[in-house]
RNA sequence: GGGAGUUUAGCUCAGUUGGUUUAGAGCAUCUGCCUUACAAGCAGAGGGUCACAGGUUCGACUCCUGUAACUCCCA
């Protein structure tokens, strides 16, 4: 067979990846082994995979490929989250293009479209892994409003209530008018912008001169003031406190109020509080009984509404219906206009933006429904302790903090959203108010009658005028339960999968969504199946781009990853986000990375065809691959050495540095040096012998890496012999001792080697003029098994062991041997004793800050033994070595 | 404003309880090679006052304090 001159992927991983899938590799049900079980994050139904996801779901191939070849039973299951907030922007987005609004539509008809959409585009995103040879269990797919799913979502709301942790409140909750709905904290996201000081005006109600000036961002609330506040140790306003003042424009008598809330220092050290617009300002009215006058509507447009105890003149009347930020300006021109506004000024200011849709968040009044988190908490103690103690584990461990932090100020969690596509909340209300909550219109009936009593119409009729709440549950409310409904854990509690695979092993996800997610799903772990949701929680960093930019659509620097796998190949895709991106850190994505996972695709190919090229020149021998022993003994136990660290480093979810030191194996170790040491020479045949054992170190190296390139290690392991078995199911050998004494006899070989190579390079030796070596060493029984190796690598006809100085030769020294060598070209005598010079310097350096050590006598009586010795072999060496050199120059 | 984290070679990162030959990789750079698997390659080289300033210690990249810059979270 020939192969291509290089490493081709596109058929290749498809051929490869529709054969594990017809053997059903990826499939998992419970038996008699140790589960390994990890449950993806979901995606957003109608996502697209960009390199988030691609980092995340290679991490968790990685580790389910390496658990299911270490002989567990893995299982991966993958899902979509009907994220009812995105989801529903982008329906409304559709339907207006569609020249159709939500308004106009009933709910039913709305989710109708919803539900098409989702079926149109929703798990794209599913299809999208395979091509990157994610092993998961697709019969096992699960979405967040799968029948039981979503059944299971409406039973914990019942419970929740039913304990008196969720309730309904009206509270201050931040607000999308863009999304008329309300959003958790954790959903606002702050942002710096530039934005202007108004200074203005409230001139004294009792007619005398002056008044008194606030300092506002925000002059489109003027109309909803209901007091100013000041500091009570302000001496410029403590004569002030209790007099009236008049708001601008709608000329209402509100009083000046004292309250240490008010830092003295910003803007005139007066605060205009505004109950209804502001979270601070409503504590502040609740704290002084102050009305709260909401001016602006759902959409964030001016309304009258509560504004029926005021005198209304046009100017305000006019008001109505004008969005809030074109308000600002009005207000602040018609206060203008009166003599009201004292100066404007450029400022920066923080405001809260929906993470979903951009808009600038309004705080509101509003009746939501919240859970009481604090109160949820204290239920189980071990929900604080599991992550503490590190019954969870995180990775990287300083993300405990962060989640300490915010579990000590943890605060109501507000899960009601004024949307359609979600779980409807259960909760049914009668004409006045009145509510129950059930799981269903039937049950609520008997609920309210247990409630309220009998009820009945005018006519006498069987009275049916409970209305299901119209608001939908906060997505985040029913992916807290992912890690045991996928294996329907709550809608058919203690089935045979659920009690195998929960809790899970390893949670991969990104540290932004610590509260989000993480937090609650171990909460909900503890409160609905008594016991943690995972073993160990995986971080990645937030991937950007090169410049350590975030990725986004704006900026078009978000590369499309389907394209970067058609151009290097999923193997070197994977390869390229792996190799540096360290657990919990950001990781800057660099598209070089990618070419050095596909040129070490093609390195890799390339081995494959010279040991093709071997296999058809072996010939049978009886001596038992005896001049190639040192090569082989010693790239075995190299091996072997690899496997055990990469097997540390796996523990200890050290992925990155474990795919670099197997790169290095392969492409050092076994190309640069095994292959090369064993190489016959041009057109000279092999041993067979030789050429098996080279084949089952290229198949355990294949092993090693196939978590991490999966397409390639199988299409090589393939290529290398005839097999029954798949790399893809292949269990790992128990691991083996390592011989010491001869890997550092390699790392000897390796250094005098390059050693030699470099007197070459320097000397300008052409790479084909052979030289002759004279060798000056005290070990020369080392020397003999590795000898003929040396000759060939540093182009060498002939060793010869010498016991003195060798004229007209160039002289070096490396470690503690001397080399003296034969060559046609001048000689640079200088240049060598340049070479000589420096090295003794450096020995130099070195010993002098030893003996210091040394010669010091606290540092005798205090160091350890072992240290000691330590430095005391230093200070032997070098002046043993300092010896040689000196010995060297001296014979130049 | 409060909290957490980061700062080591041009870039991205290692550096495990303070002592392991006066700091290690990879990429990039430079020099020489189209050598017979591989120029998407081979051989070799150069490059760092470990952010700054103090302190603890016989000894600090490592521990403590302060400063600066950046990042994230919370208000």
């Amino acid at each position: 067979m020939e192969l291509t001159k290089n490493f081709e992927p596109q058929e290749i991983e498809k051929k490869w990846y529709s054969h594990w899938m017809n053997n059903g590799y990826f499939k998992s049900v419970p038996d008699g082994r140790e589960a390994y079980t990890i449950v993806m994050p979901p995606p957003n139904v109608t996502g697209v995979l960009h390199m988030g996801h691609c980092l995340n779901n290679t991490i968790q191939d990685i580790l389910i490929r390496r658990a299911r070849m270490q002989g567990k039973n893995a299982c991966w299951v993958p899902g979509t989250d009907h994220a009812s907030i995105a989801t529903e922007t982008k329906v409304v987005a559709m339907l207006r293009e569609r020249g159709i609004t939500k308004s106009q539509l009933s709910r039913e008809e709305f989710l109708k479209y919803a539900w098409e959409w989702k079926e149109k585009y929703g798990g794209i995103i599913l299809e999208q892994l395979k091509k990157m040879g994610c092993s998961l269990d697709w019969d096992r797919t699960s979405f967040t409003m799968d029948a039981d799913y979503y059944k299971s979502v409406i039973e914990i709301f019942i419970r929740l209530h039913k304990d008196g942790i969720i309730y309904r409140g009206l509270r201050m909750v931040n607000w999308d008018p863009a999304s008329k709905t309300a959003l958790s904290d954790e959903e606002v996201i702050f942002k710096d912008v530039d934005s202007k000081l108004y200074y203005v005006t409230y001139p004294f109600a009792d007619g005398s001169a002056g008044g008194i000036t606030v300092a506002t961002t925000r002059p489109e609330t003027i109309l909803g003031d209901v007091a100013i506040c000041v500091n009570p140790t302000d001496e410029r306003y403590i004569s002030l406190i209790g007099k009236e003042v008049i708001v601008p424009i709608i000329n209402r008598k509100i009083k000046i109020i004292g309250d240490e809330y008010v830092t003295a220092e910003f803007g005139t050290g007066a605060l205009k509080v505004t109950p209804a617009h502001d979270k601070n300002d409503n504590e502040l009215g609740k704290k002084h009984n102050l009305k709260a006058l909401n001016t602006l509507d759902e959409e964030g447009k001016f309304t009258l509404e509560e504004l029926e105890d005021d005198l209304l003149n046009d100017t305000i009347i006019s008001y109505a219906g004008v969005d809030r930020f074109a308000l600002r300006k009005k207000i602040a021109l018609d206060i203008e206009a009166i003599g009201g506004l004292h100066k404007i000024e450029d400022y920066k200011s923080q405001v809260g933006t929906s993470e979903r849709t951009g808009a600038v968040i309004e705080s509101r009044l509003s009746l939501q429904w919240f859970m009481d988190m604090k109160k949820f908490i204290a239920t189980n103690p071990d929900i604080a302790a599991a992550v503490a103690d590190e019954l969870i584990k995180f990775h990287p461990t300083k993300a405990k903090n962060t989640y300490a932090h915010w579990m000590n100020n943890i605060k109501d969690w507000c899960i009601s959203r004024q949307l359609w596509w979600g779980q409807q909340i259960p909760a049914w209300y009668d004409e006045e108010g009145k509510f129950v909550v059930a799981e269903n219109e039937e049950k609520a009936y008997e609920e309210y009658l247990k409630k309220h009593g009998a009820k009945s119409t005018a006519s006498g009729e069987v009275w049916r005028g409970l209305k299901q709440d119209e608001d939908c549950l906060d997505t985040w409310f029913s992916s807290w339960l992912w890690p045991m409904e996928v294996f329907k854990g709550i809608s058919n509690p203690n089935n045979e999968d659920v009690n195998y695979y929960y809790p899970t092993t390893t949670l991969v996800t990104g540290q932004d969504i610590i509260f989000f997610w993480v937090a609650r799903m171990v909460m909900a772990g503890y409160a609905f199946k008594q016991t943690q949701p995972f073993k160990d929680v995986y971080f990645t960093g937030m991937v950007r781009d090169k410049q350590g930019r975030k990725m986004s659509k704006q900026l078009g620097n978000s590369p499309d990853l389907l394209l970067l796998i058609e151009q290097y190949g999923a193997d070197a895709v994977r390869f390229g986000i792996m190799i540096a991106s360290p657990a919990g850190n950001d990781i800057l994505f660099d598209e070089s990375a990618l070419e050095q996972g596909r040129n070490f695709n093609n390195k890799m190919w390339n081995a494959v065809k010279l040991l093709k090229m071997w296999e058809g020149r072996c010939e049978i021998l009886d001596t038992k691959y005896e001049k190639n022993t040192f090569a082989i003994t010693w790239f075995e136990n190299r091996l072997n050495e690899v496997c055990k660290e990469v097997n540390e480093m796996l523990n200890q979810f050290k992925l990155s540095e474990a795919l670099k030191v197997i790169y290095s194996l392969i492409w050092d170790d076994f190309c640069s040096w095994y292959l090369e040491w064993v190489k016959p020479g041009f057109e000279q045949p092999i041993e067979k012998a030789v050429y098996e054992k080279t084949v089952s170190f290229f198949s355990q190296l294949m092993e090693l890496l196939h978590p991490f390139m999966p397409f390639v290690t199988e299409e090589i392991y393939h290529l290398l012999e005839d097999r029954k078995d798949d790399l893809c199911t292949h269990i790992y050998a128990a691991p083996v001792q390592v011989d010491k004494k001869i890997l550092s006899e390699g790392a000897l070989l390796k250094n005098i080697i390059s050693g030699l190579r470099d007197v070459r390079n320097k000397n300008q030796i052409k790479p084909k003029e052979t030289i002759k070596v004279h060798m000056q060493t005290a070990e020369a029984i080392i020397y003999k098994s590795i000898e003929s190796i040396l000759a060939k690598q540093i182009n060498a006809e002939t060793i010869i062991y010498v016991n003195d100085a060798v004229a007209g030769t160039i002289t070096t020294v490396i470690g503690k041997d001397k080399f003296y060598i034969e060559t046609e070209q001048p000689l640079n005598v200088a240049g060598q004793k340049e070479d000589l010079e420096k090295e003794l310097a450096h020995l130099k350096g070195f010993l002098i800050s030893v003996e210091k050590k040394l010669s010091n006598e606290k540092f005798v009586a205090n160091a350890k033994p072992e240290v000691l010795v330590v430095e005391n072999k230093k200070k032997a060496d070098a002046l043993e070595k300092i010896g040689i050199i000196e010995d060297s120059l001296k014979n130049i």
